[in-house]
DNA sequence: GGAGTTTTGGTCATTACGACCAATACCTTA
DNA sequence: TAAGGTATTGGTCGTAATGACCAAAACTCC
């Protein structure tokens, strides 16, 4: 905390009062993969300010609750799904004129989901939408207040969150293809990676992925029915695949 | 942000007394090296609740400043120095118990200073302290609040720093000895590295360290006195010298 | 001058990894 | 049913990285 002897303002005086007030907020980037795309969760504000733009899902932390518990909440409140796993906090915000309205610190959450896309739809009042973080980073779409800064955080920290963590398989099913976990790698760190190498990195030390003795149907495109796997009990140590600085692609 | 469209709170209504207030706080752990063993400045507490007891230095956010200039304000006012360079933002803690008197949601800084010794010195009115952070995270020393959990975050955050970033050449003087540089990584890491591997993989690429053309004096146990080096440009990049999980040492 | 200590340089075996090629297995279309 | 296409799976190979270990160099202290 908080308030140490040498602080210059008074003594042992605990009115609130003579604090400034914030309001404390928690704003949730829900990252998820659409055909080998990551995307994120957008809402579209239904007042203003920013009446109309596009933001990043978020409320007020309530005093009874846990900055944990209240972006699971506001995770929950959103897209219906209790990913309570994959809930990282990656940042906390509040420049004083982020938020025109009164001063307001925000903490950012980063969700990673696999298949939300039925659950957006079922979002009703809401205008919802996933979109190419692609188009976001590069400025395509307007973002309200800081919403653009928070959400280069988050996707900075997945792509260091899949390096020494094990959220590759979060964005996939429970069962998966290698070249599924691959392209999560890809798309996420925005490179091209070797299918075999990719392959004996994973399958060569165990823990990491686990046959599940089926096979997936191929691809309208044909090709060799792959494999299914399940995640093993090794990925909440550290990642298998780790990042070169050569071979960049994107 | 903030408010969605989804929000179950009412409309257009910018009142702020309709949302709960929150008094916003900055706590700094301050880590530094002395004699090759990792130290954390801690203040004693002046006032209840929790006086008498060791806390990590901090203070109010003011609504007119951003986070990160709250966290060199409150380092400033601390220590004296102004190193605003290494100061990295690493989590933020609201939960609803953690200071009695209020609401507080606080976020943590961590500082990476050379040679505090002297500073601390100076500091008049606190009762201030460099002790070491095993005597913390191994419980020997009680700490105010949630301080406990903040410095353990804090020192992990260095960890992972020390692989990613140039923060190794921060609790080093302007020139230094490739040994003083192995003890960094030996101290924070808790590992024991070879001298000459060590050696080898500073020097073999070239943009870490750059030799000055002076030698240090050497250390009272006598031995051949070390080359002088200071730090070269790829440092903010990303680390030379990388975690494996063998080789253990703590 | 000798013992002790630290830095600095060298060798070597093992591992890790990327590039590349080839075989396999299945689908689709003719 | 046969041929072509595609994706998976397996293999080889050269290079880079790294840890273990040894030895020389340089200086201080006794």
């Amino acid at each position: 905390m908080t308030k140490t002897p040498r602080d210059s303002r008074g003594p042992a005086d605990y009115d609130l009062s003579r604090f400034p007030a914030f309001a404390v907020t928690v704003d949730v980037v829900i990252l998820t993969m659409v055909e080998s795309v990551l995307h994120v969760l957008l809402v579209q504000r239904g007042e203003a300010p920013f009446k109309g733009v596009w933001a990043i899902p978020g409320g007020f932390k309530r005093p009874t609750e846990s900055l944990d518990e209240a972006a699971k909440r506001e995770l929950v409140e959103e897209t219906g799904v209790d990913a309570a796993r994959l809930l990282a906090q990656f940042g906390a915000y509040g420049d004083p004129g982020r938020d025109p309205r009164m001063n307001v610190v925000t903490v950012g959450y980063l969700a990673v989901l696999r298949d939300v896309g039925s659950v957006v739809a079922g979002s009703d009042a809401a205008q919802a939408d996933l979109v190419p973080v692609a188009d976001v980073l590069e400025e395509r779409i307007d973002l309200a207040f800081d919403h653009l800064m928070i959400i280069r955080d988050a996707v900075e920290r997945a792509r260091v969150e899949l390096e020494v963590s094990g959220i590759a398989t979060a964005f996939l099913g429970p069962t998966f293809t290698i070249a599924e976990l691959r392209a999560v790698y890809e798309a996420i760190w925005g490179v091209q990676l070797d299918a075999a190498n990719f392959r004996r990195s994973i399958l060569g030390e165990d823990g990491w992925v686990i046959p599940v003795g089926r096979r997936a149907r191929p691809g309208s495109s044909g090709g060799r029915p792959p494999e299914l796997y399940r995640a093993g009990r090794a990925w909440r140590q550290s990642g298998p695949i780790h990042r070169t600085p050569t071979e960049e692609r994107n």
